[in-house]
RNA sequence: GCGGGUGUGGCGGAAUGGUAGACGCCGGGGACUUAAAAUCCCCUGUCCUUUGGACGUGUGGGUUCGAGUCCCACCACCCGCACCA
């Protein structure tokens, strides 16, 4: 065999990627009746190029799929691409463009980078969501919600660009201008479709509870979005004879009520018929809605001289506008009980209105003062009338008792969750299926003209959407009295498409979404690795499309994702300098680095080492998995992305990293070419840890803790460089080959053929423990004395504490320790250690 | 403000309440070589009076025969949400 041979990525690689293509390895069959498993990574958008974080996300599914395998499952595990979206319109204005062939030439070049990495993948399932055979069935689905009350459409306020003619996102005001036009935002009311997600406020929080295997902290961001709040709606009585209905979770503070406050959106507050409150209103509307200027952003308020009569003391309570009061939440109005609400403290201290205590830590301090701020926590009721004495919560149930009993309110549960208004102003996305007719108001396209596909001939070099004023595509006739009608221009967030794809993967019929046993056969996923960013918005949608899904009968399955993993960033290390005044960044192939220096390749000038952080274009931090997997071949990439840290944390990618797992491929390869088939003899200390390492390593895999499964590999390979020849150092170089088999698949292969092993690895069933070969024959003990090491030594397994306690006091270590100080107390743990109290 | 996480050598990190620092990187020394690369071997937490010993897991307490691990208080950094009544 060529152990004098190095082993050659560039070769190898391309070699066993076509074996696995051309044997369809990878490709899952539904009827087989193996048990299932459906390893999922967060599909990516195709932006140009794969990022060293996909990398690193597919890596370890690929790893999980490939040992999943290997452990007699069937594994589904493909990959698709989430494919509309705005950077495609942004090329198309810039570069003058289709989205369709930019997004389509990218899906090319990534799925080309992708195959280079050698990932298991069963790509006879690829999917893009910008393709009709993908978003036809979401529009079919999309009627389906509708027809199952799910969908309605509402007037909703936008960010308006006047420039560029178009709706933005959040994200796209900066300052109150538009990311790319710089003109000033304008607040629009369009008519817009929404999704009622909020139907499933309760199941959704409910059903965090049944994901057990989903992080702590992704289960509580999403209660915390979800935001379930209970309290009691009631409405007070108005000077000016209307009814006023607030919100509060506080009710058992009702007497500490001192004011009243509503939205400037209120319609009380629109009502008020002055140009000061006008003038009040509008500045409200300024204010800015970032951390930092919500932070220091001063209450304020306008006093409209209404007075609320308060429901038990009768006292007319001032109702004021105020900045702080959100117009969306609860009633958009509030009762003001400064004495035990920090907002409503400030604003009280600033007007002068009155601060009264109604919770105490006890009746003895109904008079004690506030000390600069409102006291929230629990405590006993007092200076409140027929509350007085009660703990909190009796004093809650009270209030709601006898405010249902006037019929002037009732408990009342609120959500922060807002419905889904999916609508978009824009081209490249899914057409909504929805007809507007002059006489029969909205109409849904019939199923049978699905799908409405997107028109090819549009102009990107005017501003607006183009399927707006495009007079062909948007011009048909009533699907349902046949008259004159227009299509719906906008198209359904990008976030609606990454809600069911993990279905279609399942399955892909061509006249329906997906088909229902088949996703009862693979569904849920077993394991749905993405990152972090994504845990509230994408997962919280996925987790309500399915669960809609199966309210209107489509599927059984109520949950998508059964274990959720979300992996750390990719980091590293930034190179700048100080060039006139300005911080110049250096990207990591600019840079010769040195033990504690890094030098400036074209000048040789020193630069500054910064931060580890995540990569990004803007600090020149990024490296290109294309040039790494051309300097060091797959495996050495996916080893690294693999190794020392922990999945969940952030990697920190260094080039003396990556070099030293190109070192241990070769060093790998060096070993399996000492196979010597025919060598005889037993090595049983070699056999231990060679089935120690089996063990250990599947423990590893399956707990995704990878960085121990390459530790664990490591050791098992220093110990066969160091054994001699024999049947057990064969066997643990086949072993060896197999337990790196999923992480590094092109040299395994290609040490599994060098054997002459039959097939391919990757179709090699995972090697058997024999579990009396887990266990030592030999242990170390450790001899303690106060609890501090004295000794160790060595004992037979499951040695008598008797035995462990003489050979520990017959060491003279110890005895130097006990210094002939009276023994009180000898603890011994069989098989660990020995603890000598004096 | 609310919620959550993290803190261990020069670095990434191991460690069911039981020998802290596995494994990797960096660094040092050596072998091979005309030389280099590659490879191999040894050393590598700090300190001391070095056949030994003391100290050591952010800080201060506590529980325990024994604490990186459990409990209490605090500090630092990171993440998410945020005038949510």
């Amino acid at each position: 065999m060529s152990s004098d041979t190095r082993f050659d990525p560039a070769s190898a690689d391309a070699r066993w990627q076509t074996a696995w293509e051309e044997a369809q390895t990878f490709r899952a069959d539904s009827d087989s009746p193996k048990p299932k498993s459906y390893v999922l990574e967060m599909f990516p958008y195709p932006s140009g190029r794969i990022h060293i974080g996909h990398v690193r996300n597919y890596t370890m599914g690929d790893v999980l799929a490939r040992y999943k395998k290997a452990t007699g499952h069937e594994v589904l595990h493909p990959m698709g691409w989430d494919a509309f979206g705005m950077p495609a319109e942004n090329a198309a204005m810039e570069k003058g463009v289709h989205p369709g062939g930019w997004t389509r030439a990218n899906i090319e070049h990534m799925k080309a980078q992708l195959k280079r990495l050698g990932f298991a993948l069963d790509w006879s399932r690829e999917l893009a969501t910008c393709e009709p055979d993908y978003y036809g069935h979401e529009q079919a689905l999309f009627i389906d919600l509708y027809e199952a009350g799910l969908v309605y459409r509402k007037e909703s306020e936008v960010n308006w660009d006047p420039v560029d003619m178009t709706v933005l996102a959040n994200e796209q005001v900066i300052d109150g201008k538009g990311w790319r036009s710089g003109a000033e935002v304008e607040k629009r009311k369009l008519n817009q479709w929404f999704l009622k997600i909020t139907d499933f406020a309760e199941e959704l929080l409910e059903g965090l509870g049944s994901l057990e295997n989903w992080p702590e902290k992704v289960r509580l961001m999403q209660e915390n979005w979800i935001g379930k709040s209970k309290g009691l709606e009631f409405s007070f009585d108005l000077s000016n004879g209307a009814r006023l209905p607030v919100y509060t979770t506080r009710p058992d503070t009702i007497f500490g009520a001192s004011f009243v406050a509503v939205a400037a959106d209120h319609p009380v507050a629109q009502g008020i018929d002055s140009d000061e409150a006008r003038a009040f209103i509008a500045e409200c509307k300024k204010g800015g809605t970032t951390a930092a200027e919500l932070e220091t952003a001063e209450k304020l308020g306008f006093d409209t001289g209404i007075a609320a009569k308060h429901p038990f003391t009768g006292a007319d309570l001032p109702v004021y506008i105020a900045n702080f009061v959100l117009m969306d939440y609860g009633t958009g109005a509030i009762m003001a009980v400064p004495g035990h609400d920090q907002r409503d403290f400030e604003f009280a201290t600033k007007y002068g209105l009155p601060i009264p205590r109604v919770v105490a830590p006890s009746v003895e301090d109904a008079g004690t003062p506030f000390d600069g701020e409102a006291e929230a926590g629990d405590g006993v009721i007092v200076n409140s009338d027929f509350l007085d004495g009660m703990d909190v919560e009796t004093a809650k149930r009270e209030i709601i008792r006898r405010i249902e009993e006037q019929g002037r309110g009732e408990g009342k549960t609120v959500w922060r969750l807002r419905d889904w208004g999916v609508s978009r102003q824009r081209y490249w996305g899914t057409p909504i299926p929805f007809i507007h007719c002059e006489s029969c108001g909205v109409v849904a396209a019939p199923k049978d003209s699905l799908p409405i596909t997107l028109p090819e001939d549009v102009d990107f070099q005017t501003p607006g959407n183009p399927l707006l004023r495009h007079e062909t595509w948007k011009h048909v006739d009533c699907p349902k009295c046949g008259g004159k009608a227009e299509r719906e221009t906008d198209t359904l967030d990008t976030f609606v498409d990454s809600s069911w794809y993990f279905l279609r993967f399942a399955s892909q019929p061509a006249d329906k979404p997906f088909d229902a046993e088949e996703v009862a056969k693979w569904l849920p996923v077993e394991q749905y690795i993405g990152g972090i960013e994504h845990a509230i918005l994408h997962l919280l949608y996925a987790r309500f499309w399915t669960r809609a899904l199966a309210h209107m009968g489509q599927i059984e399955v109520k949950e998508p994702f059964a274990s959720l993993f979300t992996q750390g960033m990719v980091t590293h290390e930034t190179y700048s300098r100080k060039e006139g005044g300005k911080t110049v960044y250096y990207a990591p192939d600019e840079i010769s680095r040195e033990a504690d220096r890094a030098l400036l390749s074209a000048d040789g000038g020193e630069v500054e080492i910064g931060r580890v952080i995540k990569m990004s274009k803007s600090k020149k931090n990024v490296v290109d998995p294309d040039t790494i997997v051309d300097s060091y071949g797959a495996d050495a990439v996916r080893w690294f992305m693999l190794s020392d840290s922990p999945p969940e944390r952030d990697l920190p990618w260094s080039e003396a990293g990556i070099e030293g797992c190109s070192r241990f491929v070769h060093r790998l390869w060096r070993l399996f070419g000492a196979y010597e088939p025919q060598a005889g003899g037993k090595d049983k200390a070699l056999d231990r840890k060679t089935h120690q390492a089996i063990a250990a390593v599947a423990e590893d895999i399956e707990a995704l803790g990878f960085n121990k499964a390459v530790a664990r590999i490591y050791e098992l390979t220093g110990a066969v460089e160091k054994a001699a020849p024999s049947a057990s150092r064969s066997a643990a170089i086949r072993t060896l080959v197999q337990l790196v088999a999923p992480m590094m698949p092109h040299l395994a292969e290609e040490a599994w053929a060098d054997m002459g092993m039959e097939g391919l690895v990757a179709d090699a069933p995972w090697p058997a423990v024999d579990p009396a070969l887990l266990v030592e024959d030999e242990v170390t003990i450790a001899v303690q004395h106060k609890g501090k090491l004295r000794d160790t030594l060595t004992a037979p397994k499951g040695a008598s504490k008797e035995d462990l306690e003489a050979m520990a006091l017959a060491s003279d270590k110890v005895q130097r320790s006990i210094d002939g100080a009276e023994v009180r107390k000898v603890i011994v743990v069989p098989d660990r250690l020995v603890n000598i109290v004096t």
